[in-house]
DNA sequence: GTGAAAGCGCTAACAA
DNA sequence: TTGTTAGCGCTTTCAC
C-alpha cells in the first residue's frame, strides 16, 4: 500500500509538497499540485490519519458511551452529535458500554478521542477518575460530579407534572419501575419520582419500587419482568417508567394477564422515543430533547478542544399527555 | 502527559522493557516488572493505543456502518458483533453511513480499522472499489458483488411464505413499502417480493409499490408517509414493509384515517425488531437473525484478520405469524 | 534477561 | 514557493 512517499518520488516533489496540496495548509504551485494529485491518484494513495493523528495530536474523531445501542434514546442523542461533528469534519462513533466496566472505557480513552460524550445513565468513577477524564476530553451527561462542562437535562418539572397529573386522576398507589438500581448514586429520576410522590400524597410503599438487576438485554426486557412483579402488589393502578423502554415491557406483561391501559393500569414513561407515539395505547410520557442534547454536547466538545473552556447546558423537559393514563377505576365491571 | 521514556527513566529500565511488562512479550524478572509497574502508577500512565497502532500496523479496532442508529434492527446486528469482538480484545464503533457518502466512508476506511462490516442496505461502491475495500477488511451484509468473505440472509423461503400466507387469506391487492427506492439495484426485499407476487397470482400493479425518497429522518417517518399515498390507492386490503419501522409509521397513518389492523387492512414487516411484538397489534413479521449475523460477521472478520481466509456464510429467515394479518373483508359492516 | 536503535507514516518548524 | 528534518509514542529486531 502507497505512502506519501511513493507519491513525493512519484511527482518528484518533497513529502511536504505531498503533504500541503493535500491539507490545504500551504500554497502550492497549480503545476505541482497537479502533478502531485497525478500521482495519488496513480497509487490510489490515502493518508493513513492514524499516522496523522499521531502526528498532529488529534484524531478529528469524537466519541458518545452509551448504555444500550437498541435504545432509540440514545440514537437521538447521537443523531444530533453527528449533525455537527460532521459540520465541523469531526467522526463520531458510538461505543457500547457493556458492563460499565472501566478497562473498557479506558481502552476507548487510551485512543486519543478529541472528545467523548458519556451519556450512560451511570458511570463507576470517583470524583478524582472524572477529573482526569475531563483533561482526556470526556464530557457527561447528568454527572454527579461538577467538573468541567456540564450537560443535564431538568426532570424537576416534568415529573411534578406527572405526579401531580396521576393525583388528579385518582391515583394513590403508583409503582416506579426502573432498569437501574435504586442504590445507585444520584439516581436523579427516583429521587424526584420520591419527592413528587411524597408532595401530592401518593402512596410510598417500598413494595411500589421496582428496580432492575443490572443487566438485562434490553430495557424493554427489564420492563417486562419488572412489571410482571409490580402486578403482583395489591390495588397498583399505575405506574411510572424510567424510560420508555421499560413502559413497552410493561404494555406486554399488563396486556398478557388481560388488563387494559389505561383503563385497568396507567402507564407513563420517559424520553419520548420517536416510537411511543406509535405504540398502542399512544404513551404518556416525559419528552427530552435528545437530539438537541447532543448537539450542544458536540458543541461543547468543540468548544473545549478550540476554546479551552468550559460551559453548562441545561435542558428542559416536560409532560406530553397521551392515551395510556386515565382516570382510576375506569376498568371496573 | 506522561510517555513511556517518563516511564523507563522513573523505574530506571530501557523503554523496550516497559513495552515488555506492559503488554507480557518476553519475560521480564519479577523485580524489574514491579519497578516498572510501580512507575506507571506513580506517573498514571496509559499507552497511546494512536502510536501503538501505527508501530504495530493493529488497532485492534473494528466498525460497524449501518443506515440509521435509530432502528434496533442494526443495534442487534451490532451488538452480536460486540460480543464476540470484545471477547477477542477489540474495540466495536458504530458508525451512521449519513447520506451514503464516499468521502464520509473513506475518512473511516482511512482510519486503519482492522476490520469493517458494511450492514447497511446500500452503498456507491463499484466492483473495483468494493475489492479495494476488501483488502483494507470491509466485508459486506448482502453485497451484489462477491468478493471475499459474504454474508447474506436468505429471505427466498420467508418472502415467499407471506405471499403464500396473504393470500390464502384472500388478499389479491397488496402493497409495497420501501425506505429505499426500488431502482436502487439488487434490491433483494423488492426482486423477492415481486416474484412471490406473480407466483400466487397477486395483483401486479404499479399503483402498489411506493419507494422512499432517501433520506428521511428515520424508517417510521418513510412507512408513515408511504402509507398515506398507499391509503389512496383503491382497494388495498393488505401491505407488505421492507422493515419494521416502515411498519409502524404504516400502523400510524392506518389508525390516523380510523382504520383496523388488521380488520380493514393487513400489514406485515421485515426484520422482527424486539419491540414487534410489543406494538400493538403484535407485527406479523419476518424473523431475520440479526445478533447471530452480527457474531458470524465478526467471525469472518476475525479470520480475514488471522487466517487469511474468506468464507461465505448464510443465514435463514422466516415467516413469524402474529396478529397484524387476517381474513380480506373482515371490517366490512 | 535487558537495552539500543531503527522504523511506522505523517506534521510542522525551519531552511533554502 | 518548496524541501529538510526532527519528532509524535510505540514496537521489534538484534546485540549485549
Amino acid at each position: 500500500v502507497a505512502t506519501r512517499y511513493d507519491v513525493a518520488k512519484e511527482a518528484d516533489v518533497s513529502e511536504a509538497t505531498v503533504s500541503h496540496v493535500i491539507n490545504n495548509t500551504k500554497y502550492v504551485s497549480p503545476e505541482l499540485r497537479q502533478r502531485v494529485e497525478k500521482a495519488i491518484k496513480l497509487h490510489n494513495y490515502r493518508p493513513n490519519i492514524v499516522a496523522k493523528s499521531l502526528a498532529s495530536k488529534s484524531t478529528k474523531h469524537v466519541g458518545i458511551f452509551v448504555d444500550s445501542i437498541m435504545n432509540p434514546y440514545y440514537g437521538e442523542i447521537a443523531h444530533g452529535m453527528e449533525e455537527v461533528a460532521h459540520k465541523h469534519g469531526y467522526i463520531v462513533s458510538l461505543f457500547s458500554a457493556v458492563g460499565n466496566s472501566e478497562e473498557h472505557f479506558s481502552s476507548v480513552i487510551q485512543r486519543q478521542l478529541d472528545g467523548l460524550l458519556m451519556a450512560t445513565t451511570w458511570n463507576p468513577f470517583s470524583l478524582s477518575q472524572v477529573k482526569f477524564l475531563h483533561d482526556n476530553g470526556v464530557i457527561f451527561i447528568n454527572s454527579r460530579f461538577e467538573i468541567g462542562s456540564s450537560l443535564r437535562f431538568e426532570y424537576e418539572y416534568a415529573i411534578d407534572s406527572m405526579a401531580k397529573y396521576l393525583s388528579a386522576l385518582g391515583h394513590k398507589r403508583v409503582g416506579f419501575l426502573s432498569g437501574l438500581s435504586i442504590k445507585t448514586p444520584d439516581h436523579i429520576r427516583y429521587e424526584l419520582f420520591l419527592s413528587s410522590i411524597k408532595k401530592y400524597g401518593l402512596d410510598m410503599d417500598i413494595e411500589l419500587i421496582i428496580d432492575g438487576e443490572y443487566p438485562y438485554e434490553t430495557s424493554y426486557d427489564a420492563g417486562y419482568e419488572a412489571m410482571k412483579k409490580l402486578l403482583l402488589v395489591p390495588r397498583v393502578t399505575a405506574v411510572f417508567c424510567t424510560n420508555d423502554l421499560i413502559a413497552y415491557g410493561a404494555y406486554r406483561a399488563i396486556n398478557e394477564t388481560g388488563l387494559n391501559i389505561p383503563k385497568d393500569i396507567s402507564v407513563i414513561g420517559c424520553d419520548d422515543v420517536f416510537l411511543s407515539q406509535c405504540i398502542y395505547p399512544p404513551l404518556t410520557t416525559i419528552r427530552v430533547p435528545t437530539k438537541e442534547m447532543g448537539r450542544q454536547a458536540m458543541n461543547l466538545i468543540l468548544n473545549e478542544i478550540h476554546e479551552k473552556q468550559s460551559a453548562n447546558v441545561k435542558l428542559k423537559t416536560n409532560l406530553v399527555v397521551r392515551e395510556s393514563a386515565g382516570p382510576v377505576g375506569a376498568g371496573k365491571k
